[in-house]
RNA sequence: GGGUCGCUAGCUCAGCGGUAGAGCACUCGGCUUUUAACUGAUUGGUCCUGAGUUCGAAUCUCAGGCGACCCA
C-alpha cells in the first residue's frame, strides 16, 4: 500500500492536516517536497472517504537573522532581528519581506495544485488569538523550563520566560529577554549582547505580550498553534525530528502543559543536489522556483513521491536525473493506459500511485509520452523543422493534449539546455578547431572517413538521405563495421562518439566546410 | 561526542516475517541504412558485516562498518 494510503486507513477521526513554513527568504525545493506529502497525506484521506482540512501557517513573526546573499546587505543588515512581517519587500510587489517570499512560494503550491488554506502568525497574534496561549505558558515557565531540560538538556535561568517581545524602542524581537510577568506585563531587556549577529538597544521596563506585542518562541508556538488551529498531522522534516529535537520538546509541552496528544508525526527526510543539503539561507541549489520554471507541475510531484518520505531525493538538474525522471513517468503512465484500454475502471495499485497523485487533479489522463531525451536531442540539430520530425517519429495520430504535452516538454528541453546543461552534455559541433578525440582515431577509421570524402565529392545532392547512403556505401566498400566508421565521423565534427543521424547532420553543414575536415583529418 | 535516517542487481529504487523484484545500463537479436530513435530476449544479487529471536529473517532485536543529515 502507498504510504499516505496506510495513514489514511489508520485514521479514526475528522483531521487536519497542517504544514508551515518560515519565509526567511528564497523557498528552495528541499520545501517543497514537505507540501507535497502534506498535500498528499490530505488527498489520501479524502480519498478514503474521510472528513479532512489541509491548513498551512507562515511563521512570519520569526525573526529575520541573516541577509541571504541575493539581497542588498546595507539595505537589509538594518532589519536583522526584526520579525520577518516587519521588514521591508525587497520590491514592491509586495507589502513586506515575508509576503514576497512567500508569494514566491505560494505561486508554486498553486502552480502544484496544492489548495491548502494558508494562514499568517502575525494574524493570530495581532487578533489576539494567541492571547490566551500566551498567557497559559508564561504562567507555566516552569513547566517548560523543565521540559527543555528534561528533554533537549538545555538549561534556562529560573527567570526565563517562554516570549520574545518586540522591543518597543528598537523593534527587535531577536534581542529582548523576558524575566518577569505579572500576569498582565511581562519584563524585558533589549539585550545589547543577546546574539552574535545584532544587538539590541538595551532598553527594559513592563510591557503587555497580548495583541502582537511579540511571539512565542517557536517551539512554544507550535503548540499553541497545533490546538488553536486543531491539527491532527503535521509531519517534520528530519532535522526538526531528532530526539530531543524541537518537535520533541514541542510534543513534551503539548502533553504537559495542554495535557493533550500531539499530533501524528513521521519525520521525512531531505532532497539532496549532488549529495549536500540545500539551504535556502546560504542560497545553494535550485530554488522552488526555479524547479517550477523547469518541470512541468507532474513531474516536479512525481519527483517528491516516487521516492518514500524517508529516503533522501537526491536531485540535480542534470542529464540522467532529468531522464530518468520523465522515462519513469512515461513508463507509468504507458502502464495506466493499457490498463485502461481493457478497463475503464483502472485499479490503482501500488506502482500507480505515485502517478495519481502526482496528477493536479483526481484523474490521469494518458498521452503521447514524447521521449524528452530525443526532444534535448532535436533541439540541438540545427535548421530542423522539429514538428515535422516529431510527427514521423511519433507512431501514432497525435491529437490536440498530445501536443500540448509535447510541446510542455520541448519548453523543458529547451530550458534545461539553456540554463542547466553543461557543455559535455551539449551537442557542439567544432567549426573552429578539429576536436582532439580527433587525434586517436585508428588507422582504419582514417582510410573510412577518405574513402567517404571520395564519394562525397562526387555527390550531387548534398541532402539527408542521400548521405546517408553515402555514409553506408563506404562502410560497404570497405567492410569496416559501422560501429568503428560512425564513431569516427562523430569524433571528427562532434568531438564525441555518438551523435544524430550522420547523414543529416551533414545535411546542415556546408558540404565545403565538411570535406576540409575531412581533409585536415585524414 | 550524542542522535536520526539510510545501506537490496552496474545505476536509481521497490519489497519490510514465508522460494529475491522493476526501470535503466550491459550483452545478444530484430527493424534487410543498425548510430542520441524503436523493438524482442538473455544476463546479472553472501539483500553492508556479525550475533540473536523464529519452523522460517532482506524484513524483527542487538553490536559493528559506511554514507547523509541534525544537535552539541
Amino acid at each position: 500500500m502507498f504510504w499516505a494510503d496506510k495513514i489514511a486507513e489508520t485514521s479514526q477521526q475528522p483531521e487536519l492536516v497542517n504544514d508551515s513554513k518560515t519565509p526567511s527568504g528564497r523557498v528552495h525545493v528541499g520545501s517543497v517536497r514537505g507540501v507535497i506529502i502534506h498535500d498528499v497525506m490530505y488527498r489520501a484521506l479524502k480519498r478514503a472517504g474521510k472528513p479532512v482540512k489541509f491548513t498551512y501557517g507562515v511563521d512570519d513573526y520569526d525573526a529575520l537573522d541573516t541577509v541571504p546573499h541575493y539581497l542588498d546587505k546595507a539595505k537589509f543588515e538594518p532589519y536583522l532581528g526584526y520579525p520577518l512581517c516587519n521588514v521591508p519587500s525587497p520590491d514592491d510587489s509586495a507589502s513586506d519581506y515575508a509576503k514576497y517570499f512567500m508569494g514566491e512560494f505560494l505561486e508554486v503550491f498553486d502552480y502544484l495544485g496544492v489548495k491548502a488554506e494558508i494562514y499568517y502568525l502575525r494574524d493570530l497574534y495581532r487578533s489576539g488569538k494567541l492571547n490566551h496561549y500566551i498567557d497559559l505558558f508564561l504562567r507555566h515557565a516552569q513547566d517548560i523550563r523543565e521540559v527543555y531540560l528534561d528533554v533537549s538538556k538545555s538549561q534556562r535561568a529560573n527567570n526565563w520566560y517562554p516570549f520574545q517581545l518586540i522591543c518597543p524602542h528598537c523593534g527587535k524581537i531577536a534581542t529582548t529577554n523576558v524575566t518577569d510577568y505579572n500576569g498582565k506585563e511581562v519584563y524585558y531587556t533589549c539585550k545589547e549582547d543577546a546574539t552574535d549577529w545584532v544587538k539590541g538597544c538595551g532598553s527594559q521596563g513592563w510591557v503587555s505580550p497580548m495583541d502582537g506585542n511579540g511571539k512565542l518562541p517557536w517551539k512554544v508556538e507550535w503548540v499553541a498553534k497545533w490546538d488553536l488551529v486543531g491539527v491532527t498531522m503535521e509531519m517534520a522534516g528530519k532535522d526538526h525530528s531528532q530526539k530531543g529535537g524541537s518537535r520533541d520538546v514541542a510534543n513534551a509541552i503539548s502533553r504537559k502543559v495542554l495535557h493533550k496528544k500531539p499530533p501524528f508525526h513521521s519525520p521525512y527526510e531531505f532532497i539532496l543536489v549532488n549529495g549536500t543539503k540545500m539551504s535556502s539561507s546560504k542560497g545553494v541549489g535550485s530554488s522552488a522556483k526555479d524547479m517550477a520554471q523547469l518541470l512541468p507541475p507532474e513531474l516536479l510531484r512525481f519527483l517528491m513521491l516516487r521516492t518514500q518520505p524517508k529516503t533522501v531525493i537526491n536531485f540535480a538538474p542534470n542529464y540522467d536525473t532529468i531522464i530518468r525522471l520523465f522515462r519513469d513517468y512515461d513508463n507509468l503512465l504507458n502502464e495506466y493506459a493499457k490498463l485502461k484500454e481493457n478497463n475503464e475502471n483502472v485499479e490503482l495499485n501500488k506502482t500507480l500511485l505515485p502517478l495519481f497523485y502526482a496528477q493536479l487533479d483526481e484523474e490521469i489522463k494518458p498521452y503521447y509520452t514524447f521521449d524528452i531525451s530525443t526532444l534535448i536531442s532535436l533541439l540541438q540539430v540545427p535548421h530542423l523543422d522539429l514538428k515535422e520530425e516529431i510527427i514521423k517519429r511519433a507512431e501514432k495520430e497525435l491529437n490536440d493534449y498530445d501536443w500540448e504535452k509535447i510541446n510542455q516538454r520541448i519548453a523543458v528541453a529547451k530550458k534545461w539546455l539553456q540554463d542547466y546543461a553543461d557543455e559535455e552534455e551539449k551537442l557542439v559541433i567544432y567549426f573552429d578547431k578539429i576536436p582532439d578525440t580527433a587525434n586517436n582515431l585508428t588507422i582504419e577509421q582514417k582510410h573510412y572517413l577518405s574513402t567517404l570524402k571520395d564519394i562525397l565529392t562526387t555527390l550531387e545532392n548534398w541532402e539527408g538521405e542521400e548521405l546517408q547512403t553515402a555514409l553506408f556505401t563506404a562502410t560497404k566498400q570497405l567492410g569496416v563495421s559501422p560501429n568503428i566508421a560512425f564513431p569516427a565521423v562523430y569524433y571528427s565534427f562532434l568531438g564525441k562518439e555518438k551523435g544524430p543521424k550522420a547523414g543529416y547532420l551533414f545535411s546542415y553543414l556546408d558540404k565545403d566546410f565538411v570535406l576540409k575536415r575531412l581533409e585536415e583529418i585524414i
